[in-house]
DNA sequence: ATATCCAAATGACTTACGTCA
DNA sequence: GGTGACGTAAGTCATTTGGAT
């Protein structure tokens, strides 16, 4: 699993590159781009070197609203009136048999006879409901469960049922603990998977910053220099400018009184636009 | 050494949604 | 097309644990 791979999916794309102004993101989704840098001297074109960075909509995690939550049963029968918080649920995890959550009747057919048998045969499986004590005691897995659970993810992150089955034969767990632990893996994995995903990216748009200033600067200079050295006829409009195919001479055209197209640039003189503002006149 | 606090880890739950028969 | 069963993701809560003080 490379990180350039998952950064493939994070919906985000950066772009480093020679682009006008204020060019928007592409809209295709794509991986993290680095194109190479240009720091040649470019020739003298309105394009700037840009760094994008764009989201892209739709691919981030889905937010669920839990608005409705009054629709389900589960409020309806438990809700303590003035209490703020709507998720609060009953004190055991094994006085499902009381509650009227869909989630719940769909628990209770979903486990099987069979299933109720390695239950009852679970030697982890809290007993304390039967002893009337209503805490939520919590179980650890062993060192030996969690590492076979664990070998078993390597393998496949979902299991089907025979696999649920089999694995919690095999550790002495309900298929209900089995799948809650897959479940829980699946859903932390993609949380650490997307935490280095962004620090990922942190990390590029500072890398892209930085070479967005270096480069600024960079042509701040070539301007400056550009404007320092070069001849006069390089502040005339480009299209009063053309160049002979033979000796490769820059002339200008704009001028009619002129011979020759290439007549400047055999006679060429430096103008200083600051020293001589009418020269142009 | 012990008690306390707090954050992280993790087991369990509910809800929403997609798929399939 | 509507419906129920089922699986999974997302979000959340509660408990446990380990480290800091």
């Amino acid at each position: 699993m490379g990180l350039d791979d998952d950064a493939c999916n994070t919906g985000l794309v950066l772009g480093l590159g020679f682009s006008s102004a204020l060019e928007t993101p592409s809209k295709k989704p794509s991986c993290l781009k680095f194109e190479q840098p240009v720091t040649t001297v470019a020739p003298p074109t309105t394009f700037e070197p840009s760094l994008t960075l764009g989201l892209f909509g739709d691919q981030g995690y889905q937010v669920t609203k839990k608005s409705d939550v009054n629709k389900s049963g589960y409020l309806h029968h438990h809700e303590e009136p003035g209490a703020g918080d709507l998720y609060r649920r009953q004190a055991s995890p094994h006085s499902a048999v009381s509650s009227f959550s869909s989630g719940r009747i769909k628990r209770e057919r979903e486990v099987s006879s069979e299933e109720l048998e390695v239950e009852k045969n679970s030697s982890r499986v809290s007993d304390e409901d039967e002893d009337g004590v209503n805490a939520r005691k919590k179980l650890r897995l062993t060192k030996e469960q969690s590492a076979l659970l664990e070998e078993s993810f390597k393998q496949h992150s979902t299991l089907n049922p025979k696999q649920k089955q089999a694995l919690a034969k095999q550790l002495n767990l309900t298929p209900r603990q089995v799948e809650v632990w897959f479940q829980n893996r699946r859903a932390r994995t993609k949380l650490k998977q997307t935490e280095v995903d962004c620090e990922f990216l942190k990390k590029c748009c500072e890398t892209l910053t930085d070479e967005n200033r270096r480069l600024q600067k960079e042509l701040q200079e070539l301007k400056a220099l550009k404007l320092a050295a070069q001849p006069f006829y390089m502040h005339m409009p480009a299209a009063t400018l053309t160049m002979c195919p033979s000796c490769e001479r820059i002339g200008g055209v704009a001028d009619g009184n002129s011979k020759s197209p290439f007549s400047v640039a055999s006679k060429p003189h430096f103008y200083n636009p600051y020293s001589n503002p009418s020269a142009a006149c």
